[in-house]
DNA sequence: GTTGTGACATCGC
DNA sequence: CGCGATGCCACAA
């Protein structure tokens, strides 16, 4: 089903660039797996084109363990939905609307007016 | 040592 | 433009 595939060589260091990248997130905005993925260091020893193609799914793993303070919420799929199934994705959901994001009727964000502007500081 | 399970992105219909 | 199927490895129990 979800597959997944492999794991940086430095998995903890990873995660900690990955969670430095989503604490930049500011509150009402939102970033895609693919997007952190692409503001994180490329880690070394990892091939570029490599790193492209599963480095979303590194993040998820990040996220999968993302210690308090991190806003994991903030971090969504491509497709401006939930990646989450279940209690977790509606807890997810909250805590965006709450931001200020707005969800459409099937359940997905507008990218367009919500992804975060990593230039505009 | 074997089995099951994974916060995605992309292509096609 | 939206939804469904596909890809195929590492780590924990």
């Amino acid at each position: 089903m979800t597959p997944f595939f492999s794991s940086p060589p430095d998995l903890m260091e990873f995660k900690l660039k990955v969670w430095g990248v989503v604490k930049r997130i500011p509150p009402g905005n939102v970033a895609t797996y693919g997007q952190v993925a692409a503001l994180v260091q490329l880690p070394a020893g990892v091939a570029p084109q490599d790193y492209r193609a599963v480095g979303a799914r590194w993040v998820g793993q990040a996220m999968a363990g993302s210690p308090p303070g991190v806003p994991w919420q903030r971090v969504i799929n491509s497709q401006g939905k939930i990646s989450l199934s279940g209690p977790s994705a509606e807890t997810q959901r909250q805590l965006l609307e709450e931001e200020g994001v707005v969800f459409d009727g099937r359940g997905r964000v507008d990218l367009k007016k919500y992804q975060w502007q990593p230039h505009s500081s």
